[in-house]
RNA sequence: GCCGGAGUAGCUCAGGGGUAGAGCGCAUCCUUGGUAAGGAUGAGGUCACGAGUUCAAUUCUCGUCUUCGGCUCCA
């Protein structure tokens, strides 16, 4: 008998050699009907396979990471059975699982050809397969077997990775007539595969690399449950309605033109509206925290990039700099607002009393991104970042992280923003010319990170390798609505640009010190927070941020002189309101201004300009009544003091 | 940058070797209305740009630009 710890640390025996389906039946029958894969000693296993020793287990369900990428990876195997069965001289490269499904990247045939159409067909083909339940099978081969087997079989990319693999710890698993290498695990029988969908097909370079043959990419996700498939059709489809892209267009946000350029985005009125009015926002915030505003300007002088060390990290990827036509200087385009701050910390002598200094400017950077790579607002080549550089004593570093830490959450509080993960991303030790900056800096600025989120008491993911060339950084990722995770704001830890500017301060010993810097940015970009908070609300801005609060509406042209006044009026009370005086019945213009996301539609007719009333009309919720002017007005004003109480004041 | 789609009116899109169409929007007129589409008339296009094939190109071919889906990249 061997001993099975569960994740309660309650202690089962079993004979020597069960499998982890066998332990989720002698549990409940209805776990063993869920149950996709186990953990044994921290490694997922496939349920089929014996448990030799003692050993702490847990069961992954659906609702587990691991659940699901069991299920996602045998589904990447159900679909290269599918490939084979139409095209059976294809060679399969990889076949992982993503966020959300799987993957397989495949050669076919020559002259063969996978378009969006052929899909359809693999998918059936696919559930087909799946409905004869078949076993997947483990099996463990000598590297050499594994080698003479790929040969035969012609498949040069399997080949590649098998040689790449140690011998002893090679796998193969196969189901029906379809066998792949594979480190697993699987699901026991690809009868749990119920719903398939494949999403997409592209292009995509072997392993990466572009000097590598371009595969085909087919990509797929599948569920338990068709029900479960046709809710996250439904959620792709939503997601289509809500594209940045779209909303931007409808409502007027903003454009591109390609007479200004690919990736330099236009903030129409309402756009500019909307972003002054989150800038406004954030200052009156960054006031409370001690922040002083200033202005740079949009260029500087090569040799300041040439100092901060950007330039000889990104120069010649880069835009390229301006020159004066007189002295042949070189300026860029900034890149970066930092070496400026740096230069503003410079201008005068510091005291170990006047820090921290805390420099804060909606500075507007300019990079040259990859053509293929531009998206709507969310990758663009110019872009106005909230960013600050905090100069402070290496005693205060901490204190200021978390104050950071602070206004982050100021800002998610104020959007409703309520899902998010905070990654911390270190340095990978592993490439130290990656990086620049002793090794003892990069310490102390982890450490800093780690304690200063672990006394926030923030729910963290901890990523090597992920830090910026100059320190490690504190990225937070929200969830939106539909589930979906976006990269916002980050807080980096620098020790290298202080070194690098020379800054000083005198201390209380009265010698020269160095200061450490945090750069942080809350929203990240202007642009990428205001195309993710569109996809968050669908174009339904809270009341405090959206351009315009509130339509007013005549019923007819003989009513429009007192909404014009009531125009007025709302407008010396600082709410934004406009008029829809067009021709038109009040049904039409109720119709077109629900469709414009304006939260409040106000009615005037002959009742309301009689009495100087309004009657209320709530987006997406119909008629509210009548109400006086007066107090129309304070009902406003006080839903959006509700929305920022004690965020700032 | 690389692979593959796409580019026709302000917007969404149909069409196709003989120089263009719809709906919405816009303008004018009729209607003056009470909580999600009243009616009529009209203006709007170098069919992304450049070259080639052809008697004739918006349509076919090539190149360029932009855009979309991926890949790689992201201070």
């Amino acid at each position: 008998m061997i001993k099975i710890t569960l994740p309660d640390n309650s202690i089962k025996e079993f004979p020597k050699g069960v499998t982890g389906y066998e332990i989720a039946d002698a549990i409940s029958s209805r776990l063993a009907k869920e149950v996709l894969s186990v953990s044994v000693n921290g490694e997922v296993w496939d349920l089929t396979r014996p448990i030799e020793g003692d050993a702490h287990i847990k069961l992954h369900k659906w609702d587990d990471r691991e659940g699901k990428d069991t299920f996602w990876h045998s589904s990447a195997h159900l679909m290269a059975e599918a490939i084979e069965f139409f095209y059976p001289e294809t060679k399969f490269g990889i076949g992982p699982t993503i966020d959300t499904g799987f993957y397989y990247d495949i050669d076919l045939p020559e002259g063969r050809q996978l378009s969006e159409k052929d899909l359809e067909k693999l998918e059936k083909k696919m559930l087909e397969l799946a409905r004869e339940k078949n076993d997947i099978a483990r099996r463990e081969i000598s590297k050499a077997d594994a080698i003479s087997m790929f040969s035969e079989k012609g498949d040069v990319l399997k080949l590649e990775l098998v040689n790449e693999l140690e011998d002893g710890t090679i796998t193969l698993y196969s189901q029906g007539n379809f066998t792949d290498l594979c480190r697993g695990p699987h699901l026991p029988n690809t009868g749990l595969i119920k719903a398939v969908k494949l999403t997409s097909v592209a292009g995509a370079y072997w392993r990466g690399d572009e000097k590598n043959k371009m595969l085909t990419r087919v990509y797929g996700v599948s569920f338990p449950k068709q029900k479960m498939l046709n809710e996250y059709l439904e959620m792709l489809e939503e997601a289509k309605k809500r594209d940045h892209r779209k909303i931007g267009k409808e409502m007027e946000l903003f454009t591109f033109s390609e007479a200004v350029g690919q990736g330099l985005p236009l903030w129409l009125p309402k756009g500019a509206q909307l972003r002054m009015q989150l800038e406004d926002f954030l200052k009156k915030v960054q006031r409370k925290y001690g922040y002083d505003q200033v202005i740079t300007p949009h260029i500087g002088d090569v040799r300041l990039y040439k100092t901060s060390g950007h330039y000889q990290k990104y120069g010649k990827d880069s835009f390229q700099p301006i020159k004066t036509p007189a002295e042949g200087e070189e300026y860029l385009l900034k890149p970066m607002n930092c070496p400026h701050h740096c230069e503003i910390y410079k201008a005068k002598p510091h005291s170990y009393k006047d820090l921290p200094v805390r420099m804060a400017e909606f500075g507007t950077v300019y990079r040259y991104e990859q053509s293929g790579e531009l998206h709507g607002l969310t990758r663009v080549r110019s872009f106005t970042q909230d960013d600050a550089h905090i100069f402070c004593r290496p005693d205060q570093l901490k204190d200021e992280f978390k104050k950071v830490i602070d206004i982050i959450f100021i800002i998610f509080k104020a959007l409703d923003f309520k899902d998010y993960t905070a990654q911390i991303s270190l340095r990978d030790p592993n490439t130290p010319d990656k990086y620049i900056g002793s090794p003892g800096n990069w310490d102390k600025a982890e450490q800093a990170i780690i304690e200063a989120c672990g006394e926030k008491k923030l729910n963290t993911v901890t990523e090597v390798g992920e830090a910026a060339f100059y320190g490690p950084k504190l990225d937070f990722m929200i969830k939106d609505a539909l589930g979906r995770s976006w990269q916002l704001g980050t807080i980096q830890v620098d020790y290298n640009l202080p070194e690098r500017f020379n800054l000083e301060y005198i201390g209380s010993d009265d010698q020269r010190h160095r200061p450490v810097m945090i750069h942080r940015a809350p929203f990240g970009s202007m642009e990428r927070f205001v195309a993710v908070l569109i996809e968050h609300t669908a174009g339904k801005f809270p009341l405090w941020l959206t351009p315009e609060q509130v339509v007013l509406l005549p019923i007819s042209k003989k009513y429009n002189d007192y909404a014009k006044k009531v125009l007025n009026f709302l407008n010396n009370s600082d709410i934004r309101t406009i008029i829809d005086d067009r021709n038109e019945k009040i049904g039409k213009k109720i119709r077109d201004n629900e469709l414009k996301r304006i939260p409040y539609l106000l009615i005037v007719g002959e009742k309301e300009a009689e009495t100087d009333t309004i009657s209320v009309r709530r987006q997406g919720e119909g008629d509210k009544g009548s109400m006086a002017l007066n107090e129309f007005v304070e009902f406003i004003k006080d839903a959006v003091k509700k929305q920022l109480s004690g965020l700032y004041n």
